[in-house]
DNA sequence: AACTTAATTGACAGTTTTACTCAGGTATGT
DNA sequence: ACATACCTGAGTAAAACTGTCAATTAAGTT
């Protein structure tokens, strides 16, 4: 039960971009950087993050990513969704008409009540939360 | 963000022992042949959840597996557990001492506090909850 | 004692997923 | 033109997952 890595470091990334961006576009070099991510890593995962409307691009010399909508708009389950990473416990449940499994299927119950929990978790939080948070701990540090 | 067939199989192997044991011990064979679980991959789990102190084995004719403890006090979180599925969603707060991210590591608590909120759900339900239901979906079919 | 049942153990292998890299291409500002 | 920075798809090494196989040990039955 790992959340891949490929989801934290969209949350970090977003987190990042916020951070630093002052409504002017941030390049993914400048985030690779600061976080100590591969770019073009994250230029597949921005790439899906533009697909999920979370993120806009700009192209060309200062370009770079912008927030789609206000931070306290963007829900942390929203970032996950949109690199792909599957909030459903269990992968008879992906599809929308629910799985196939007979009466006798008494866990399906609890894979189902649990992904309830942790989308219900992950949505109740917003990037701006985080950001505010990570403000915070840098002006405790100076 | 899936949960191992391993940890799968485990809960519905232990829903299907207590639902078929009278106190006597059950095979793996019959597990196996219920619901449909490789009897070689079946003995992998099982010696784990021996380990884990919620079943205890008899061996020879008649012998099987019996519940270590009565299933109300066995609860889901532990059948995950003893199979060796974390139930903490980032690999570096697999340890007690907690990761070593400074600060500006805010996604941390998010997924601390995602694992707790995993862990809180699976220690609500027991294995006798489980059992009772299937029960209960039994009776409905006759 | 011989035989059968069933747990026990460790090694091993196929497949899938993860976590990337690489080689180009496209749009845009200076 | 030229530099910047996004964009795309293919490819790949390592790890994890999901098992299998062979051989052994323990306990009951005849």
């Amino acid at each position: 039960m790992r959340m891949s890595t490929k989801a934290q470091y969209a949350v970090r990334a977003m987190v990042n971009l916020d951070l630093h961006s002052g409504g002017q576009p941030v390049a993914l070099k400048d985030i690779s950087r600061r976080e100590d991510i591969s770019q073009t890593y994250l230029e597949q995962l921005f790439v899906k993050m533009r697909r999920g409307k979370i993120v806009r691009s700009v192209r060309g010399p200062g370009g770079g990513y912008v927030l789609a909508r206000p931070a306290r708009e963007i829900r942390i389950d929203e970032i996950i969704d949109s690199v792909e990473e599957s909030l459903v416990p269990v992968s008879c449940m992906d599809q929308k008409h629910g799985c196939q499994c007979d009466d006798q299927c008494v866990t399906h119950n609890v894979w189902q009540g649990l992904g309830e929990k942790i989308r219900q978790f992950l949505a109740s939080i917003t990037l701006a939360d985080l950001t505010d948070e990570a403000r915070e701990k840098l002006e405790m540090k100076s």
